[in-house]
DNA sequence: GACATCCATGTAGTAACGCTACACACTCCG
DNA sequence: CGGAGTGTGTAGCGTTACTACATGGATGTC
């Protein structure tokens, strides 16, 4: 019935192996090992099975683990409880970001953090295409990801998911376009076009297939890029069209890369912060939400200005 | 942030002094101090203040210790899918009755126990004047206790309340009374009768205030007896009417008492489990219960069946 | 098929932690 | 002013959980 025991299940279940819970915990693997030991001891029955030269958990161990999720959860709520009473949002809290809300999202909000004393958030970011969001959570305390509307693919995992906003997916042409002066875009204004693409495995690529489907004709995809900035370029250079986030596309391209909205397709994205829900809880995660919250809403009325 | 410490926090709220924590935990009021301090020095804020010779949490202290009630559920739920996946309801279950409940119930239910290998319920009766039904939880994994239709007041300090049975309260009279032959009595019928009552402070009280105002009239109690075998006694010997149990009522009395069902009054009371939310996650005190609410629900068809 | 590699898991020894026992300071009450 | 009731310090001891190192399997490779 030890906490810090059924915390060592709880790593378990995510990170499949003992070597790596040691790793997180800042144990040696044999620590690791005898304390799961003695939990099973105390609990009565198996938690773990040898599957080849690692081990698995078995459904009573799953089963327990969630528990411990719970236990975790009560936890960090009493921390934040005793926070609050100190009005000390103090302590470190880490963040990964996907790169274009990184650059939308993160410069304001560190700003206002600053302002917090006592307040740290270390970022980083990482590629989308080579990290699983929701197995980032296990290291880091916010995880911002992006998914389509409607679609949250974190929810079964009993991932606690704030969103932050929801970005519309504009298409990108050149200034010197045909299609330029239009106010907006249809599927079926965009038939022949060629596009600079996402790569493979993107969520952007749903997107083209809604379009190919209300057009009724295929899509012709030249190139695939994962940053967005040499999309732009591409674009710029009349090389083909592409879809482009509305607030995060770069200034750096002014008057040479128009947006255009899309009619008759759900083109946008959903900005969330992804957390394991004990972390959730601490004042220090809750204020950099917060902060982030408010960022987004800023920059999504700065577009809503100029439109 | 540890669990054992919050647990004292908890205790403490409940006990109200150190040496009462120290006894009920099997401690030194010693290693309570130091744990508390401990635990208030990883806060960094004041969790108690002395006051007199004893001391009194804070409010801080106070919302902290609610917080370690929700890790203490949290902690008992996990318990209680281990014990699930072993299908092991076992242990000891410790309850206190009021003499009446205890009668009606409990023979049944521990005969039902005992079919359970490995599960024990020690029971206990405690006369409901001296005690404090809410305050016997810190004692006893189960409280049995009553109230009156409607009004619940264990509900504010957050503790778990299961409804078992609600018993009305009958005119209990002699065999040779004037009203013996009615089917129901309304307060109207007993203008004028001398009534045997409880002490002052029984719930019971309230309801004869019901009949008097609906009466118009005022009631007069000859005798006040907490027992219920007194009670009857007295009104089989002819000396008064009285409020009484309908499931509860003696059988050593057969045919020399009577009971008459009370109209135009809310002349029932409830009887429910009471108990400390953590406790009440166990998967023994869970099976206890299950098995006092069947027999509740016995006793109560029982009745039904003879009018 | 032997070898290196990667796992989990045992076996000492050590450091930290929480307990008891006892002494002390303080408040209330007769 | 004692005596009984509080909560709190200090010294010493036992338990516990860790590290370091060694062992036994399973996997994949030359």
């Amino acid at each position: 019935m030890d906490v810090q025991r059924l915390e060592l299940l709880r790593e378990l279940a995510e990170r499949h192996s003992i070597t790596e819970v040691a790793r997180a915990t800042h144990r040696t693997p044999s620590a690791v090992s005898q304390q799961l030991k003695v939990l099973e001891r105390e609990a009565g029955l198996p938690l773990t099975e040898r599957s080849g030269r690692g081990l698995i958990l078995t459904d009573a161990g799953r089963a327990l683990a969630r528990s411990a999720t719970d236990v975790a959860v009560a936890l960090a709520r009493a921390r934040a409880v005793w926070d609050e009473f100190r009005n000390d949002a103090t302590g470190e809290v880490s963040l990964v970001t996907f790169p274009t809300a990184g650059e939308m999202l993160l410069p304001g909000a560190v700003r206002s953090i600053a302002a917090v004393p006592g307040l740290i958030v270390n970022c980083t970011d990482k590629d989308p295409e080579l990290s699983d969001f929701p197995a980032l959570t296990a290291e880091y305390d916010i995880v911002l990801a992006y998914s389509l509307r409607g679609q949250l693919p974190w929810g079964g995992r009993g991932l606690t998911v704030v969103p932050l906003m929801t970005e519309p997916l504009d298409v990108g042409l050149p200034a010197d376009h045909r299609l330029a002066s239009r106010s907006w875009i249809t599927p079926a204004d965009v038939i022949g076009e060629t596009w600079i693409g996402a790569p493979t495995g993107y969520p952007f690529e749903r997107i083209l297939h809604q379009i190919e489907q209300k057009a009724g004709s295929q899509i012709t995809v030249a190139q695939q890029f994962a940053d967005l900035r040499v999309i732009e370029a591409f674009v710029v250079a009349g090389l083909g069209i592409a879809l482009v986030p509305r607030y995060t596309w770069g200034g750096d391209q002014p008057g040479r890369l128009v947006l255009k909205p899309l009619r008759g397709v759900d083109a946008e994205r959903q900005i969330v912060a992804l957390m394991r829900p004990d972390r959730a809880e601490r004042l220090a995660v809750r204020t950099v939400l917060e902060v982030l919250r408010t960022e987004a809403a800023r920059v999504q009325a700065k577009h809503a200005l100029i439109p």
